[in-house]
DNA sequence: TTTATTTGATTTTTT
DNA sequence: ATCAAATAAA
């Protein structure tokens, strides 16, 4: 397409609500944007058209998305549309790397450094621990990943440890409360912010310093934010103080997909989206280009269930299609060997391996299956699960860089300095950390002269000296200019770490190299890709980058996925398995009678079907190592029936109860369910034993045993399913 | 400090 | 069942 077509050109084969949204002038902007009805055709268009017509430089834009991968495919696709040029000075990008730019400019400011230290989860995690045991709470009663969730629960709400500590209602809240305190605190000395702190810490400066606020207000006269309905509280006082003054905002999202409330997502922000800003014009996108209408009916039947959504309907003109299959299978083995069947046949049929998709709750469930697609040589990926910035040895590798960027950063320093193996142990590192903590220096600083921390034997001494006279010598290099590929080849050379991989001879350690190769090679990328490389930007770039981002979907091999990956995603066939209460919709949210978000997710997971859709469940599967009997997915019951082919009849929730209820005993295999822990025996029943005689069940035990004390004989352990015992009522 | 053994926990996870 | 992390032993 040629830069110069006219701006009109960017409204051919545009639908009439789609259309209504790319033209519309300045001032608010909601675009209810159905599953497949062409969002981002309408974000890239109307950027596009904002250009084209004048009304803004591509440097006065900001547009928002969730996924580096959502970024990069909008900016390509804007790119298409008025050329690379306009398109380079635009801002598309992640609220935490827009955030993380401006930051940078401004550290200073808030009392960081620009080369702060972006933590993820495990590092965050990390200090958390670090700072519940420095408070001497038992981190076995308090986890970490507890605290760390109330911690960032607090943070997307932009309550800081002082709000918090307001609010506190309860024991657990009150040591949230101290962690919190101690956490923010240590996290701003190591120059280091987590996640969450990005969004916040953006907020805090624009709040706090109106000349940068002004700013940013100028600079910005458009901005456009995907996938809305996943905002959090932070997001959107970012939102309102950049876009609050001209309010040029255009959100696109779609309520019914809201899947992430449990990482602070608010709703509320899409649903009063209109009471925020009353003049707001409001498109509806109900067409739907990406599936049968049957598809769609079936979805828009189960979502229809769910209460406090904007009402919505898609339909499709591509016809009605196959009808949804229903299979139901007897366990997780004949649910894989079904779908790796129903591949085979489909593909026999000319469908290819890439149009097909198979989508499951959690991510364990990919095993079985993965097993049975190897049994039959079928090609697949999984996208997500153990994910390549996650293993160890990468993490490793970073954080040698992070520590060479960031000599305050102890978490980074705890991570490499025993490994790998060199006579620094735990006991070591907690000493230097701690001392340089009361002296107030940096980590670095004070393990370079280690014979000046206290307790420090001989032998630990010796060993830290070596190990920082290698870091010195790396940091002198990284200081001179060095290519990042190059810093990190010598790195994992000089401290070891290739060779001590290569001695352990074992296949893993094999993988494990192959791993840091591919990194350095995408070091080398970086290198080459970018006008100013340095490791700041380096770490930042990876930091900030998530493992789906680097979905390859040109493979012509089957995709293995959980449903919150698949959002965003389309698939000509799609099986989603696992369809069974308690697996989907998980037994938590049972459980805590939250089903909607549960719902939502069945709607995202049904929509991203287009031709063919697949829904089974098995009668009973093995779970965390034990069998369970399942009933089907209270989902599958919202679907018409006369959208799909189930050979059963599958009844509503409440009416199942009746009809499934406990598992009848024709239902259950020969062998005997073991009984259920709790239900025949609880502390303070009086039982009698064959031998023993009369006693008191005074405990019990994981695995069903049984503690009884017997009078004359003392406590005894039995085994509940097979001890000849009885219960006296 | 390193290793072997036991314990425990276990949804989803854009950054 | 499985995997990481805590604990105990060498």
């Amino acid at each position: 397409m040629s830069t110069t077509a006219p701006a009109d050109a960017l409204l051919e084969g545009l639908n009439e609500p789609q259309r209504q949204a790319v033209l519309h002038g300045d001032g608010p902007l909601l675009v209810l944007a159905g599953a497949g009805s062409g969002k981002t055709r309408v974000l890239t268009h109307r950027i596009a058209h904002l250009i084209r017509s004048g009304r803004a430089h591509p440097g006065e834009i900001l547009a928002i998305t969730f996924t580096n991968k959502a970024a990069e495919e909008m900016r390509e696709r804007v790119e298409r549309l008025v050329g690379d040029r306009a398109t380079r000075r635009m801002w598309v990008m992640t609220f935490h790397a827009a955030c993380a730019r401006i930051l940078r400019a401004h550290a200073e400011r808030l009392g960081y450094k620009r080369g702060f230290t972006i933590y993820d989860e495990d590092d965050s995690l990390r200090l958390v621990k670090r700072c519940i045991e420095e408070l001497d709470f038992d981190p076995k009663r308090f986890t970490p990943r507890a605290i760390k969730r109330q911690i960032s629960d607090a943070k997307n709400d932009l309550r800081d440890p002082e709000a918090y500590r307001q609010g506190v209602g309860s024991f657990f809240e009150q040591t949230v409360a101290e962690v919190y305190e101690l956490y923010e605190r240590r996290i701003v000395e190591m120059n280091a912010m987590d996640f969450d702190d990005l969004l916040v810490r953006c907020v805090n400066l624009l709040e706090l310093f109106e000349d940068v606020r002004a700013g940013y207000r100028r600079t910005f006269k458009h901005v456009l934010v995907d996938e809305y309905q996943d905002t959090n509280r932070a997001q959107y006082r970012l939102l309102r103080l950049i876009a609050g003054e001209h309010r040029n905002l255009c959100v696109v999202g779609d309520d019914d997909q809201s899947i992430y409330s449990f990482r602070g997502a608010d709703i509320r922000n899409i649903l009063e989206f209109e009471e925020d800003f009353p003049d707001a014009t409001v498109v509806k996108l109900e067409q739907n280009y990406r599936s049968t209408q049957t598809i769609l009916d079936a979805a828009n039947a189960v979502i229809a269930n769910n209460r406090g959504r904007k009402s919505k309907s898609l339909w499709s003109d591509l016809g009605r299609g196959e009808p949804v299959h229903i299979r139901e299978l007897e366990d997780e083995f004949a649910e894989a060997r079904f779908v790796v069947g129903e591949i085979e046949r489909l593909v026999d049929e000319g469908a290819s391996r890439d149009e097909i998709a198979v989508f499951y709750r959690t991510n364990a469930q990919s095993r079985v299956l993965e097993e049975v697609l190897v049994r039959y040589d079928v090609g697949y990926q999984v996208v997500g699960g153990r994910k390549f910035y996650e293993r160890k040895e990468i993490r490793d590798a970073i954080a040698y860089l992070t520590f060479i960027a960031n000599p305050s950063d102890a978490i980074a320093f705890q991570r490499i300095a025993g490994s790998p193996k060199r006579g620094i142990g735990e006991t070591t590192q907690q000493r230097i950390i701690g001392h340089a903590e009361t002296v107030g220096e940096q980590v670095w600083e004070i393990a370079a002269r280690p014979e000046l921390v206290p307790g420090l034997g001989g032998a630990a001494v010796k060993a830290v000296s070596r190990f920082m006279s290698i870091m010195e010598r790396l940091r002198e290099r990284a200081e001179g200019g060095a290519r990042i590929a190059d810093l990190l080849e010598e790195t994992l050379h000089e401290v070891g770490y290739i060779e001590a991989l290569q001695a352990e001879r074992t296949i893993e350690a094999e993988g494990r190299l192959e791993n840091l190769e591919q990194l350095v090679e995408s070091a080398r990328q970086y290198d080459a890709s970018t006008d100013e490389p340095t490791l700041d930007g380096y770490l930042e770039s990876i930091s900030l980058r998530a493992d789906t981002d680097d979905l390859r979907d040109d493979a012509g091999v089957v995709t293995l996925m959980t449903l919150h990956s698949a959002k965003g995603l389309e698939y000509p066939i799609v099986f989603i398995i696992g369809c069974e209460d308690g697996v989907f919709p998980s037994s938590r949210a049972i459980e805590a009678g939250d089903l909607e978000e549960e719902r939502r997710l069945c709607y995202v997971g049904l929509t991203r079907a287009q031709r063919v859709l697949y829904l089974t469940h098995a009668r009973t599967r093995l779970r965390h190592g034990e069998r369970e009997w399942n009933q089907p997915s209270r989902f599958l019951a919202e679907i018409p029936p006369e959208l799909t082919d189930a050979e059963e009849e599958l009844v509503p929730a409440r009416a199942a109860a009746s009809r499934w209820g406990a598992p009848s005993p024709a239902a259950a295999p020969a062998r005997p369910r073991p009984r259920e822990e709790g239900v025949s025996f609880q502390i303070g029943d009086d039982v009698v034993h064959a031998t023993f005689g009369e006693g008191v069940v005074t405990g019990k035990e994981p695995g069903g045993i049984v503690i009884v004390r017997f009078p004359g004989e003392g406590e005894k352990k039995l085994m509940e399913d097979y001890a000849p015992l009885k219960k006296v009522s």
